[in-house]
DNA sequence: CATATATTTCCATTATTCTGGAAATGTCGA
DNA sequence: TCGACATTTCCAGAATAATGGAAATATATG
C-alpha cells in the first residue's frame, strides 16, 4: 500500500460521522447494512449520509451490493488489514512496541 | 478509546505529510528525531512542518522531549495501539474477518 | 401507468485546513 | 554579550471539505 492510498483511508475514517458509519459496518459483518437503516440511527440527512458513504467507498474501505431499491455496504475487510499492515510497518524496528502490541497473525 | 479521539487520531494521519512524519518517527524508534531532521527529510517549510508537528502532538500520536536547542519527537506507540484497537473492536462477530487479519498478542 | 420509497446528484453556503513568509522565542558556543 | 541556529507563533491568502435543500434517478408495488 502506498502512502497516498494508506493516508486517503485515514482521512476517511478522520471524521465523526464517517468512522461511525465504518464501525457499524465493521460490526455488521459480511451482509453490511443498507443505506437507509445507517442514516436511521445516525440521524443523517439522505445528502449527508451519501457524501460520507461516497468518501468511504472510493478509497475503498466499503463495498457496495445493490439489492433492489436499497444499496448494501459492507466494510472491505482486506483494505482494512491493508492499512493496519501499513501502519505498523517497520515498526519499532523488531522490538516489540508495546504492552499488548499488534502483530499480524497467520492466516487460519 | 472514544469515537472522537480516534477520529481526531484518523485525521491526523489522513494527511501525506502528516502520515511521512509519523511514518519516520515509527520506524525511528523510542529515541525519536528531532524536527530539523524531519524537515530536512521531507523538504519542509519551518512553519509547514511545525504546523504538522503540533497536530501530531496535540492529539497524542507523538511525544516531544527538549534536548538542547532541539526537539526530540517520538511515536506514542501505546496510542497507536489504542487506535488500531478501537478499528478493529467488535471486528466480524469473531470470525476471522480476513486472511492475515490483525490481532492483538499477548504483552511481551 | 401512477405512486411511494431509496438513494444519489446538483448546488451554494459555511467552515475548516494548509501553506509559508516574517517575526518572535529560546538555546548554544565564543 | 553577541551571533548563529532550532523551533514556534503570528498572520493572511488559497484550497478543500462538510452540510443539507431540492431535484433527479431508479426500483418496487398496486
Amino acid at each position: 500500500m502506498e502512502l497516498t492510498a494508506a493516508s486517503d483511508c485515514l482521512a476517511a475514517l478522520g471524521h465523526d460521522t464517517r468512522l461511525a458509519i465504518y464501525r457499524m459496518l465493521v460490526q455488521a459483518g459480511a451482509d453490511g447494512m443498507n443505506a437507509g437503516v445507517i442514516g436511521a440511527r445516525l440521524a443523517l440527512a439522505p445528502a449527508t449520509l451519501s457524501f460520507h458513504i461516497a468518501h468511504l467507498s472510493r478509497v475503498g474501505l466499503i463495498a457496495s451490493r445493490p439489492d433492489g431499491r436499497f444499496i448494501y455496504y459492507s466494510a472491505d475487510y482486506s483494505a482494512m488489514n491493508e492499512l493496519l499492515g501499513f501502519l505498523t510497518d517497520n515498526c519499532c524496528q523488531g522490538e516489540s512496541c508495546a504492552p499488548g502490541a499488534v502483530k499480524v497473525a497467520a492466516p487460519k
